[in-house]
RNA sequence: CGGGGCGUAGCGCAGUCUGGUUAGCGCACUUGACUGGGGGUCAAGGGGUCGAAGGUUCGAAUCCUUUCGCCCCGACCA
């Protein structure tokens, strides 16, 4: 290819509108453009790099024995509403309704189309295991789209779903992933951190999330800087130590706290509490079957809320709750809540509160709180459960070392799906016996657009992007200093032809330009060598720049074909 | 959905508060010349319904109303 005849329009600034790294670089590179949140074309350079990363998922799914489908994009609404979820995912799914009237959606992700598939065409045991993929358009009407193709409305994934007869298959398409995945990363030059998740709306038992440590990521992961754990936040759990209370048999005392809204104004307050001797009281609306009801979380007063944690205790979708629903509930403000003595409301109580006493409360009377709380003997716990976030620096659950809680971004996710879409509607195949048994299921996703996004947030500097070689997309570039200077457009175009004819991937940047332009574009774009002839052809010599490395050598002329093949197969 | 910010040339921005010649700057682009190892210099050019609609006014990028879009924080998130 021609540099001159090649649409990469490189901008000199970052575009104001971006924030993360891979963003600005995607822009400013010519890789992408914008067309609306979330949404973006990919420019040619951009969708060559695009390619290269589906071309390595492809080898890799392949790998493992599974099998290429292509799928619609536009789903007629039944086949959503035979699993259940038309009504159980809320605005993020993109949905219309075509000239018959007949309801329709674009599709979030495939399992129900997959499981048709499977109910249709599956019928033994001995069709079994089964790993089905594609790499299709998914639409999300994200709330809040950003951070460039990070988190988009329209996007690319690779999705595949397995098929097994008993949980035993399942666990070994689970982990035929897992190590693909891991390929799959470290083929891109990412790093990739498995970590425990929440499996979500998507339902199932177990999930595991592929993560690039990035600070572009919108996920916070901990970590154990000694063992292997690793959760998702959301997910994770330390092995913080007791708070030992002072023993307190002594009744309960309403107190009067007035102004008093917070935990921290508590702790100041004359007669108050340290904020590790406070009950923080939440409340959250269930939705459940009969509509919205409240539920009542409660952590120590200095540890923040798990959201997620508390979704997973309480088993139902949750929000907060309003402040006429908390009133209607409890009787009080936000500020003046507490659990002593509520009977009729769920109480979910974090497993750090188990037996303490002599803690400090809201008592559901505006401006008075409860001291000489004891948890066991004045708050009718529901259920103990995790509810607190970790926090950076506590001790690991398996081995006590710290973890250290990063930001990352997601770029895959394996779910462990179980019956969740084959009972629901329907899927099974004849076992051994004769019996129909529901097809064990798992899902499994990678974001194309995130492999490429989390590659540059991991592989650049002040110039521009660093690609490795896997997702380069050209792996040379030949630039000649004096596009008049015949010896070196001469050798420059023959350069180009004998790279092209070893099969490299080369661009011939024919551009009238001085040097520097040219150079600066190059290290935007990020193309991984470059070979300039320049003054040193006079001695036989061309220079040999490596972006990664940012070191420049001068090779002989007659040497750099087969210098580059050589550093390109390493 | 709540809060904040922003829409002026391909990109980055000034001008808006305090209405007033023909709307400006840098980069990019076109032509020519000089130049050529790190975003060159000089000269001459082209490109704008100032997001949209309505209103106020002798006069609107600027004031008012409505509306659309984009970004950020939060909520939310498969």
């Amino acid at each position: 290819m021609r540099w001159s005849q090649t649409f990469i329009p490189t901008l000199r600034n970052d575009p104001a509108d971006a924030e993360a790294a891979s963003h600005k670089l995607m822009v400013r590179a010519g890789l992408i453009r914008q067309l609306g949140a979330g949404i973006y074309s990919y420019l040619p350079i951009g969708w060559r790099i695009a390619k290269k990363a589906e071309a390595i998922v492809r080898e890799e799914m392949d790998a493992i024995g599974a099998q290429e489908f292509y799928l619609p994009a536009l789903h007629p609404a039944e086949v959503w509403k035979e699993s259940g979820r038309w009504d159980a995912i809320g605005g993020e799914m993109f949905r219309f309704k075509d000239r018959k009237d007949a309801e329709m959606c674009l599709g979030m992700t495939c399992e129900e189309i997959f499981t048709v598939l499977a109910r249709d065409g599956l019928s033994s045991y001995k069709q079994l295991p089964q790993i089905w993929y594609q790499i299709q358009c998914k639409f999300r009407d994200e709330p809040r789209p950003k951070s460039g193709v990070l988190r988009g409305r329209q996007f690319t994934m690779k999705d595949s779903y397995s098929f097994d007869v008993d949980a035993a298959g399942l666990d070994v398409a689970f982990d035929k992933h897992a190590v693909a995945y891991k390929k799959i990363f470290d083929r891109c030059g990412i790093d990739s951190i498995p970590v425990e998740a929440s499996s979500g709306a998507m339902g199932g038992s177990e999930s595991v999330e592929f993560m690039a440590q990035s600070s572009a990521g919108e996920d916070w992961i901990a970590r154990c800087k000694k063992c292997d754990y690793s959760a998702n936040v959301e997910r994770a759990v330390s092995a913080l130590a007791p708070v030992e209370d002072a023993p307190d048999d002594a009744a309960i005392e309403k107190f009067p706290t007035p102004g008093i809204r917070t935990i921290k104004d508590l702790v100041t307050f004359e007669g108050g509490a340290a904020a590790d001797r406070q009950i923080k009281t939440l409340v959250m609306m269930k939705r459940g079957e009969e509509g919205e009801t409240p539920v009542l979380l409660l952590i120590q007063g200095d540890d923040e809320l798990n959201e997620v944690g508390a979704i997973d205790a309480v088993g139902a979708a949750l929000r907060p709750a309003h402040e006429e629903e908390i009133v209607k509930a409890l009787g009080a403000k936000p500020g003046s809540l507490g659990a002593v003595g509520v009977k009729d409301i769920p109480v979910f109580a974090d497993k750090r509160l188990k037996g303490r006493v002599g803690m400090t409360t809201g008592a559901n009377h505006d401006d008075h709180h409860v001291r000489h709380v004891s948890m066991e003997r004045d708050i009718t716990v529901t259920k103990w459960a995790d509810l607190r976030l970790v926090r950076d620096g506590e001790p690991c659950v398996k081995c006590g070392a710290p973890l250290d809680l990063k930001k990352a971004i997601e770029i895959g996710h394996i779910f462990k799906l179980g019956l969740r879409y084959s009972e629901s509607m329907g899927a099974s195949v004849t076992d051994q016996n004769g019996k129909p048994v529901p097809l064990v299921m798992g899902s499994y996703g990678i974001g194309i657009d995130r492999i490429v996004a989390a590659a540059i947030e991991a592989h650049h500097d002040d110039k521009g992007i660093k690609w490795p070689l896997s997702l380069a997309p050209y792996a040379v570039v030949v630039s000649p200093i004096k596009m008049n200077d015949e010896a070196q457009t001469k050798a420059g175009e023959e350069l180009y032809a004998a790279l092209q004819a070893e099969g490299i991937e080369v661009v011939y940047d024919d551009r009238n330009d001085r040097p520097g332009a040219k150079f600066k574009d190059h290290e935007l774009v990020g193309i991984p060598y470059r070979v300039v002839p320049g003054r040193g052809l006079a001695d036989g010599l061309v220079e040999l720049y490596d972006r990664r490395a940012d070191e420049k050598a001068d090779v002989p002329l007659a040497d750099v074909v087969a210098e580059l093949k050589k550093r390109l197969s390493a």
